[in-house]
DNA sequence: CAGTGGTCTAGACCACAAG
DNA sequence: TTGTGGTCTAGACCACTGG
């Protein structure tokens, strides 16, 4: 309205999340749709939905056509976790990288291991266990499974000289992956291969990937102790 | 080119992601400009903004402004993470939910949760220490930080019948968070309250969240062995 | 059916940074 | 300096869905 003002999306959404946080507008209220918006901020309409889209992308703001925009009630809170390469994750640390192939064969897997590779029984996988170390020291080691049909080149690729974690980073595309993180009690082999004591807690992230024709890999990671993954809003 | 295209910015995305899956466009490479693209897509520029934007977004493209748009090198891998009211994650998974809390009491703050508080030395906080349950047994317990002078009302909350978690969440805005998770070994106040053998690996989240002014609270999840937590891209 | 958000367009100017 | 992405605009039509 008044001469000087300084209408970008970002003014807007920030004025916008004012008005949320001051609670001037409640949670589960309707607000004021983007038209009015726009008269009201001096800008154009697609401006506005720009703000609002990312809210809502963001989970503070539910958005429907017809009905209008509203508050979110439960805001969901949405944290974006990166999943690096491991090498990567150690070298930003400023320690020294290295990694060990422990095992590497093919061999028919487990039912738990097949069903979560949509493979049919009998079909053999590539089996790697590799430990990734950081300034000499195990930081985490990952038992993984690749399906070799959807993984070309894999069988002729050193994975001595560049782990398979950052082999398939690099040269298999993927279209989805699915995270789980929980905590498991270290047993011998653990404690063995991680140097650490039996009966550590430790973190495990279990994590498989997939293009549209194939589950491409499923690694679980087991991390030495005193590992924190760390994320902000 | 020819008739009967569909433009709209989710198909010129379904195309880039394409060419970027089958290598047509490699790691690292560049790819034809906006201007470029909308010519070759039959559609306005802002419609290729749009699409490539999101894919940046979402990590696989480089963008900087006259350099131009390249491929990620290294396609960093993003989940998001919801992070919800423990009543509703326990009740999504169609079991009872209920909470009790076993201290409240107002007390100065060690020095490690002083840092986070970001409170000065001899300031009081209330510290609670929460039990929440599914389906009666113990499913994770919350110690927590709260600062007072930040969360008006708090005082006279009934943190029986309603949690903390839930109560905070539904009554103070917050503007940002911080995440780490870790894994511990259960030691003797762990198994007690969780009902869980001493030396389980459990799964921890710490988390604060905090608005311009202060710090709001901070708070130590400790999940009953088994705990998963899960995500997709 | 009609109101709301979702999207597209053509054109314009701007901010940034590579060379 | 200049090419590239970033953004804004005014207007238009569309898709969905609540009433």
């Amino acid at each position: 309205m008044s001469a000087g003002e300084f209408n970008s999306w970002q003014t807007v959404q920030a004025e916008v999340l004012r008005r949320i946080n001051s609670r001037e507008w409640r949670p589960g209220e309707f607000i004021p749709n983007e038209a009015e918006l726009a008269v009201e901020f001096g800008c154009a309409r697609a401006t506005v939905n720009r703000a609002l889209r990312a809210l809502a992308e963001s989970g503070l703001l539910d958005r429907r056509r017809k009905a209008g925009t509203r508050v979110a009630l439960n805001p969901v809170r949405k944290a974006t976790l990166a999943i690096p390469v491991i090498r990567y994750e150690i070298e930003g640390k400023g320690q020294s990288y290295r990694h060990t192939v422990l095992s590497k064969q093919r061999a028919a897997p487990p039912a738990g291991i097949r069903a979560r590779m949509r493979t049919e029984p009998g079909v053999k996988l590539m089996h790697l266990v590799t430990l990734h170390l950081a300034d000499g020291k195990p930081y985490v080691f990952g038992d993984r499974w690749i399906n070799t049909e959807a993984v070309p080149g894999i069988e002729t690729a050193d994975l001595n000289a560049q782990s398979a974690n950052e082999w398939l980073v690099a040269n298999i595309p993927f279209e989805g992956g699915d995270f789980t993180f929980s905590a498991m009690t270290a047993g011998p082999r653990e404690a063995e291969i991680l140097a650490c004591k039996e009966g550590e807690g430790l973190f495990v992230i279990e994590r498989s990937t997939w293009n549209a024709a194939h589950v491409i890999t499923t690694v679980r990671l087991t991390f030495a102790p005193g590992y924190r993954m760390h994320t902000e809003i």
